[in-house]
DNA sequence: CAGGCGCTTCCGTCCAGTGGAAGTTCTTGG
DNA sequence: CCAAGAACTTCCACTGGACGGAAGCGCCTG
């Protein structure tokens, strides 16, 4: 503890700010580095590129890199480019969630496409976004935003809305705290107008949303719940945007939710 | 070991070899201690659990496993119990191979589960096994050894020998040169005899196995080949066994196989 | 209520991680 | 064809963060 003189032992001198992250901390910042943008396609970067994304000197970040591909988590291609490693495929298929709720939902979802022929959707809440667990499209040459992993917001998207729905009133409460971004002319995005929306779901217990995140596409979205008959994920089918409702459909989504949900262990509450 | 005085001072000393890994690897070790057991269903334990199976001490476990839940890589769960985190499901999607394959070659497999009705099957080539990328199943009762995820042995599986047939040669020789498992009765072991078959697998463009793994079940696969018109993967269909051949499920195995080829680009080859 | 087990926190020691710099390989363009 | 540059790899002396034994805490169980 020095006291009197102000510190010269600074050598260092300052403005170093000698970066204080763990080393676990800048491993991770180098997997963080492949995560980065939403819908990007980027997926294999350079040595350079890593180490720029990651905030690491050069020589750190080829050693940790190194690391990684000696594990398996980081693969290293003939042209010098990394991409994540298949052990961190095999490791996130284990993942519980993913690992149940999928195996006992895909079989549902299969039925669902089957008698709908429309892209069929599995995805849980996890933070402020809708997670996309799961995605069963056919040979469509219509593409969609969404993709397993695929993070959306919840007041555009029917499973989002559903999840938001069911979800505890204080994730509600600050989830619409923030602003929320208007992606077409339909979005909903008025905190009041969404909790109506929130209400009227829980009643019907279905989501009709048209045109609120993708031009052209509408969507139909129903709740999944465990043996606790707590919501735990929401099924969806997303169609070309049509003038008519169709009751056929919604029934379809209808009993998907509900065979995943009793698969689950769910049984319907008396009343 | 203890040498007549029973060391004092000797603290630590002798035979105590230090453990020289890095950091690096021993946090991989953590996650490594999740994904042991085969077909285990573990898949959470507790910290002392942790730490014994990737064989450090408790007070780094404590703090390594700290690190991996502020990141995401694990959840730790109410009762104490850990498990793997979201995080690394994310992380696995994006995996270049298992993204693009499942991506492309999911609609096929959803058109062979649906003109066949038996479980479906996408594996690669992984090191000395055959991993399982998908499978899809319908609400069938009975149950397969494999899983998405899974790891399965190349000689007794529709998959695995599909992959070994059109493996560069130093693999086969590589595989064949070690003792393979027989799991049943059927199971060909015998390295020449699985030499033969391969090359029958090559001319025929097809695999057919029965009762080599699992008691009652019999499979068809084919290769899928990329534009390169390597095989890069290869789909199955797992049926019940039965006394006669039948040619529309071959058919239909072709047919799936073809598809996700054209789709990865391939053209077949002149002649 | 004592004993045991498992988790968490603390802290002095010391060595593994760090990153600047030099060396090497690959690429570009004059 | 060679020079200049960019990207990658290796080296190594310094030091601050990781290590883990030990003590403290909380929860069961008999």
């Amino acid at each position: 503890m020095m006291s009197g003189k102000p510190a010269q032992k600074v050598t260092n001198v300052d403005a170093v700010a000698v970066d204080d992250r763990s080393v676990a901390s800048r491993l991770f910042a180098i997997l963080d580095a492949f995560a980065a943008p939403a819908g990007a396609t980027s997926l294999t970067l350079t040595l350079t590129a890593i180490a720029q994304r990651a905030g690491l000197p050069l020589s750190t970040t080829h050693r940790l890199v190194a690391e990684w591909v000696s594990w398996g988590g980081l693969s290293k291609h003939e042209n010098g480019q990394y991409s994540l490693g298949m052990k961190l495929w095999e490791l996130g298929v284990q993942t519980p969630t993913a690992r149940n709720l999928r195996t006992i939902a895909l079989p549902y979802l299969e039925d669902l496409y089957e008698t709908t022929r429309e892209h069929v959707h599995l995805a849980i809440l996890d933070g402020r976004d809708a997670l996309y667990l799961e995605k069963l499209s056919g040979h469509h040459v219509v593409r969609l935003i969404s993709r397993v992993g695929a993070r959306l917001p919840l007041h555009s998207t029917g499973v989002g809305l559903v999840l938001l729905a069911y979800a505890p009133t204080d994730v509600v409460q600050e989830y619409l705290a923030t602003s929320l971004q208007r992606f077409l002319p339909r979005t909903v995005t008025e905190p009041e107008a969404v909790r109506k929306r929130l209400a009227e779901i829980r009643l019907m217990g279905i989501a009709r949303m048209s045109e609120e995140m993708t031009a052209g596409s509408s969507s139909l979205a129903a709740p999944i719940r465990d043996r606790t008959g707590q919501v735990v994920a929401a099924v969806s089918i997303v169609t070309r945007t049509t003038d008519t409702v169709d009751p056929e459909q919604e029934q379809a989504v209808r009993l998907a939710a509900q065979g995943v949900s009793r698969a689950l262990g769910y049984r319907r509450a008396q009343q």
